[in-house]
Parts: C-alpha cells; structure tokens; sequence
DNA sequence: GTTGCGACTTGACAGTGTCTACCAGCCGAA
DNA sequence: TTCGGCTGGTAGACACTGTCAAGTCGCAAC
C-alpha cells in the first residue's frame, strides 16, 4: 500500500506546487519533502521529472473526458455538440493548473509519451463524434475535419484567452463564455 | 556599442536556446557562455531570467502587431478582418517560438509586467478596430466584444492546437487552416 | 590627474536533477 | 529454517543552476 500511497502523495503534492509556483517551481526534492520522504524516493515510482508532469497531464484528460462525455449525454442529442463545447471552457476555467498543463508546449515538443497522446486523442475523439452526428454520414470528409477543427478551435482559443490571454480580466467571464458561444452557434447552425 | 551589443547578443542567444530545448532548457550561464561573456554580465543588462523572457514576448507581440497590421491594409477594407485572422495563425506557424512564449501561463501568472502588457494590449486593438468596422457604429457593445473574443478565439486556438495540441499532425496545414477558416468567415459573414 | 561610473569579471552560496551505492524487510523456494 | 532476490526506500555525491557581493578595468569629465 505504501507504494499506491507515495505515487498519489507525489502526483498530489506536484500539482500542488504547480499551482502555487508554476511548472518551473515544480522541484523534485520539494515533491518529496512535503511527502515526507528522502529526496530520492519519487524516483522510484517515477523516472524523472518530466514523468512526473506527463502522469498529471494524463490524469487532466482523464478528467477533461469525463466531462465532456457527461455533457454530451445531458440532454437532447442535437445540441449535444454546444453542451460539449461550453463543458470544455468550463473545465478550463474550473481546473487551470491541470488545462494548462495539458497543453504545454514542451511536453508535445519532446518525442510523445504514449499514454499522454492516447488520453489526448480520446478527448478529440469525443468533439469529433459530435459533429460527425451533427453533419450526418454523407458529409465530405474535408468539410468534417474544418468543423471539429473550427468546434475546437473556438473553446480551446477562448479558453486560454480567458485563462492567460487579453480576455484573462474580463469581469463576468461566465456570462462573456456564454455569449460567444451563443453567437457561434448561431452562426454555424443554418 | 558593447552594451547595445551585448543586450542583442543576449536576446538572440536566449531565443535560441528556447527553440532548441524549451523555456526550461533557457540558462543564464549558457546564454553567457554564447555570447563569449562572464556569467553574470546579462545581469548588467536584465534584472533576472524573468526579465529576458519579458523582452522577447515584447518582441513577439510587436512581431505579430506589424504582421496584423500588414495585412489588414493589403486589400479590401470589407475582408480585412478575414485577412488579419489569417495573418495570426500564419504568424505562430512561423514563429512558433515567439508565439508560445507570448502565451506562456505563468507570465501572466506572476504580476503583469506594463510593457509586455501593453504590446499585447496594442496587437489586440487590431483585432478590434476590424471587428468595429464590420459591425457598423450601431452595435450592441456586448455583441461587439463577443464578436471580437469569438474571432481572437477562432485563430488563436487553432493556431495552438496546430502548434502544439492534436491537430500538430495535420499534413497540409496551410490547406486546413484556409478551410477552417474560410468555414468560419463564411459562418459569420450573414 | 584624479574621480566617478558603467561594463564586465570573479567568487561564493544555496538549491536543483539525477547517478550510484547501499539497506530493510518481505515472500517463495529449497 | 535458511536463503536469495525483489520492492521501496535512504544517503551521498556530482555537475549544474540563479543570483548576491565584491572586485577590476577603461574611459570621460572635471
């Protein structure tokens, strides 16, 4: 059991710190120090850091998921797509640590880490079912692609607008998300 | 000179090394060591690390600002928007290292720094002047910054999950990103 | 010709990630 | 019962980092 206990201690305390000082002062002797072990200790239930950040990326889409699924199956199937996306902006902005830290440069920069990307493509692959319900089967493939990506593209940009972009000091941000989504899918429903 | 010099020296050194090995791989020492210089002479020039990466997100905001701004006055005032939001994607495709750290979470994280700010403030104008000119002088204020937060949001995120997020496998991205957008302008031109 | 100052160097210090070596206890086989 | 190896942990060392403090050097002004 001691083993289960120091992996959770050690991803808890990492996101804790992340959420206090950023990626950067994620350090990992301090990870071990607030779980009360040697220095060394982490390593043996990770290989370094980077493990480390990559195990919490793969938790935040776990969760992203959960989410997004949950909002889909909410309510009538034909706006399933808008419940999707408003999930989407909502987890951003509920969980910021984890959603930034999902879409960190370096971490896709580095050769992919394959529990990583497959959590990643899963959480796509929820969007995309959507708008393939949305479109019905006789769409052009192309004209699929350009929606999910125009779909994702909209709450992904407006989440982190609002998280670290010019949008991060706009006063009602819950009523601003609800009113650009409004307007887009107004836009692309006829 | 030399200061002139080395101030540059140190920036382009700095760049370099965060294309080659991240933010994290960005040393103080190995930014010296590159421009032939003591360790601590970049501190005669930048106050702290933090402070170099400020410079270059100013950098990168004036970047993107004369970019915008180029291609808003490369043709027809009535699809100058559409011209600008293109210009945005094609300018973090390009310059993705600039792009990222202009984005970087825990630089908004830490208290604003007013320069940085400021040129992000400016490049954002651009945006919305366009957006202004679309609308007409009569708009609801409300629908116009949901106007303009819907159009940053569509560029923005699928310049991020092209850069770094699931769509960084596409194979012809100059091609999906006209379509997704040429979807989107026509989405929100009626 | 001295003084002052800006650009730069040198030296230290604490803190970091990670390598290597070690140790305690448990569990199954002989 | 003894033995050997695995699992989870410790301790120490190394090279490296950011940054503080105290020099040094050359040059311009008075």
């Amino acid at each position: 059991m001691a083993a289960e206990t120091l992996k959770q201690q050690v991803l808890d305390a990492s996101i804790a710190l992340v959420a206090e000082s950023g990626l950067a002062g994620l350090s990992m002797r301090e990870v071990a120090r607030r779980a009360g072990v040697s220095h060394q200790a982490p390593y043996h239930h990770f290989a370094d850091k980077a493990a480390i950040v990559a195990a919490l990326v793969e938790r935040g889409f776990a969760m992203l998921t959960l989410r997004l699924e949950a909002a889909r199956d909410a309510g009538p199937a034909e706006r399933a797509l808008e419940r999707a996306g408003r999930a989407y902006v909502h987890f951003a902005l509920a969980e910021p640590v984890y959603f930034r830290l999902m879409f960190r440069p370096e971490l896709s920069g580095t050769h992919p880490v394959p529990p990583t990307e497959s959590a990643g493509a899963k959480a796509f692959s929820v969007l995309q079912s959507l708008v393939d319900v949305r479109l019905g089967p006789r769409a052009r493939p192309s004209r699929r692609e350009a929606l999910t990506s125009l779909n994702w593209a909209v709450v992904h940009g407006l989440a982190t607008l609002l998280l670290d972009g010019p949008l991060a000091h706009v006063e009602d941000r819950e009523q601003h998300v609800d009113q650009v989504l409004r307007l887009f899918s107004e836009a692309t429903s006829d």
